[in-house]
DNA sequence: GAAATTGGTTTCAAAATGAAACCACCCAGG
DNA sequence: CCTGGGTGGTTTCATTTTGAAACCAATTTC
């Protein structure tokens, strides 16, 4: 009867994503991913989480295509797991997590990572959203339009 | 002995970020709330979630300055549920989680609800990082800078 | 060839979740 | 003013998930 809600089939995207990495452990997976993390100890040690919960995370996103599990890199035989393409899609929300945390989490003057542009250094700007004609937008400028609201398509 | 983790205090503001909204519950309320819904009903009527767990978010994104606990605006003696300046500031996250969802959780042609500029009604742009001379940046064009590797600020 | 390291799985207790029952307050109608 | 229904929760209890630790097989190092 305590079956876990999914969103799987929702039609709305944001659902869907977080039906998938919507948890704590697998958001921090995918950040220690970015920052180059590949083989299951360092996941182990970085995160410090118990095995078992970071075997069942990483096969889940092996599952959903977000990381892949290679052989190593290293000439050894043991695996690694690497971000694949769709899984380094998720750069944006990373970035948006990073920033919002940045600004939000910490008091004044107290020390966090920051991200930098790994040519030149500098931090990275703030992300911002865009309309389709390059106006810039907040929350109170965009709208969601559910299916069921959208102009039925051309034919084709 | 099982006490869950938690990552209030690291130094990655990531971590601090997942650790307030890194649940599926907590990410589908602050769709629901930049979707412009506030009562407490409403948000169990969406979500379809119990209302016990839904009352634990609530109290957690208010307590965390998020959502703010507010007389209802239409006069009853009701309260609302509304996003705070701070909640605003999410909204970078929810269209990055958002836009992920609508090019990698979905067949093609298979029909989801898009996020438009209420304006003109067009779908937004995809977010991009730039780095702060304005160049594009992907995943692989951004490190983290730890504390401990950043410069040492200039005196004061 | 032995010992340590890696990458897990298994086991079990503790914690979180979910469904349903319960309850107090507000509000509308008569 | 009384009553019935809607709103916004809290409580209870069973189920699920988590987390810590023990265990284990394969690999690598000594």
């Amino acid at each position: 009867m305590a079956k876990r809600a999914s969103h799987d089939k929702a039609e709305c995207p944001v659902a869907r994503t977080v039906d998938i990495i919507g948890d704590e452990w697998s958001l921090l997976i995918l950040r220690d991913a970015f920052d180059g993390l590949r083989r299951f100890g360092e996941f182990q040690k970085n995160l410090g989480l118990a095995k078992n919960i970071l075997a069942t995370r990483l096969r889940h996103l092996v599952a959903h295509g977000i990381l892949e599990h290679a052989p190593a890199s290293d000439g050894s035989a043991f695996h690694e797991y690497v971000l694949t393409d769709k899984g380094r899609d998720l750069f944006h929300v990373l970035v948006g997590l990073r920033q919002w945390g940045e600004h939000h989490c910490f008091q004044p003057g107290e020390p966090h990572s920051v991200l930098v542009d790994a040519q030149k250094g500098q931090p990275v700007r703030p992300l911002e959203v865009h309309a389709h004609d390059g106006r810039r937008l907040d929350a109170t400028d965009a709208v969601v339009k559910k299916v069921s609201e959208q102009k039925p398509r051309a034919k084709r």
